[in-house]
Parts: structure tokens; C-alpha cells; sequence
DNA sequence: TCAGCGGGGGAAAATTTTATCCCTATTGGT
DNA sequence: ACCAATAGGGATAAAATTTTCCCCCGCTGA
């Protein structure tokens, strides 16, 4: 696995929110969990935009950092879950509030220079 | 300036927040001057841990994103402040929100894996 | 036997972001 | 003449993230 080589600053509590919702698809995976979208295939098809190996890699460093967890059901075909742990709803407000702002200010955005 | 070559997806309004909030210091930027750091010179020794060259690039960014605006005093030295859009102060709650919760969770993040 | 589905990961390339270095310019002070 | 403070940016290097490609395993069905 990567090693970072800089020292993370965690002192603000942005620093952390940012860990957890700042990686290209990881609010988006939240949400997904979050309504239902629970098994790798599923999250796969629907974040179709994504290349599933991040979506891997993101499922891993949620885990790691215990916003969701797994359920592995050794049937036959393997069947894998995820759901948001107690940390991962109390981040759903989050989530929620940068959704709404974002939708809301969209029209800005669509016009405003294609940055 | 740097030229994307894969398009961004701005479909969900998540997408919208973490491209003004994502950056490493973006949040904390529009924090500052909502406080009344106003000036380049000011951030840059406020907010130390990162090259100044970053702060004036993500003060570019938002200035272009329509998040703040510049006022150049033409006066000797020159003088610069920067201060938030009505747009711009439409993103405080969401940064509050992430960094209320980054806040309650510290200690988790603390424990947890130093990822 | 071979293709396909499920879940998953290594290695390397490509892309994007951040850091470092050093320069511009104006003006005041010593 | 030279250094300081102000605000800024080009070029390049380094770091971090994301993508691409191709592999693993267990099992099923044709």
C-alpha cells in the first residue's frame, strides 16, 4: 500500500471531514450504502463513472477507517455487504448538507467557467 | 495553468461541494476570511503549514469559482483583501457542519489507524 | 474445458495536486 | 545601493490520487 510521505495535520475538524468525504467517491459510496446499494457489483454498476478498482479502494479505506463495515456471507456465489457503521450515519448530515448546497448552487456552477 | 484532460463530473451536488471544499486548504481558506484574515500576507502566516504558493493558487481558484472576491487598495505598500460572495457565505453551515463533526469524531480518528 | 460471475489486489502508468525554488514589480527605510 | 515588505507567478519536482491492465481464487453451467 502507499506510504505517505508527509505528515497529515488532523487539528481542525475540517482536516477530518475531508479524510473521510474528500476522496474523488467516498461521499458518493456513503450515499450509496446509505439507500441501499449495498454489494461491490451493485456499487460498481451504479457508480459506473468510477473505475471499480477505486471504488475498492475506497470501500477499503472507509473500513480501515470504520465509517462502514462488511458482512461476508459464505454462500454460493460469494456474497459480500456493506453497511454504515454508527460513525458512518453520524455522517450523513454532512453528506446531506453538501448535497443540498451543492444541488442548490448548481446553476452557478453550470455557467460559471468550466474550471 | 494546468489543463484537465478528464472531464469532471458535476452531476451530483456532492461533486459541486468537494470541488470547493476538497482542496487541502480551501475550507480552511474560506474560513479564515470569513474572520476577518483578509489578506495574503495574513493567510499565508495564519495558515503556515501550507506553501504560500498553494494558499494564493486555491485563492485563485475560489476568486474564479465566485466563492471571494479581491479588493485591491492601490496604496503604498499595496494592499489586498479578499472577502466572501454571497455565495461564498452560502457554504459557512456546510463547513460548520463538516467541522463540527471532524471535531466530535476526533478522538476516533486519533485511536484509529494513523492511515 | 472454457467462459463467466462473484470478490479482490499487484504493478505501473496517467493524471492531478501540492511543494520548492526563484523570479517579477513597487516603494520606503537605512 | 541594498534590503525589507507587499502581492504575485513561471518552471519544475515531488507527492498523492486515480486509471488501466491483468492477474488470483471458488464455483457454476454449457
Amino acid at each position: 500500500m502507499y506510504e505517505k510521505k508527509i505528515p497529515e495535520n488532523l487539528d481542525c475538524g475540517i482536516s477530518i471531514a475531508i479524510k473521510v468525504l474528500g476522496g474523488k467517491w467516498k461521499a458518493w459510496i456513503i450515499d450509496k450504502i446509505n439507500i441501499g446499494v449495498r454489494r461491490p457489483s451493485e456499487l460498481h454498476r451504479d457508480i459506473y463513472l468510477a473505475s471499480p478498482r477505486v471504488v475498492n479502494m475506497h470501500l477499503k479505506e472507509l473500513e480501515d477507517m470504520g465509517i462502514i463495515y462488511k458482512k461476508t456471507y459464505h454462500e454460493i456465489p460469494l456474497r459480500v455487504e456493506y453497511y454504515l457503521t454508527a460513525l458512518g450515519e453520524s455522517v450523513l448530515p454532512v453528506i446531506a448538507a453538501m448535497e443540498k448546497w451543492g444541488n442548490e448552487q448548481r446553476e452557478h456552477f453550470d455557467q460559471a467557467v468550466s474550471l
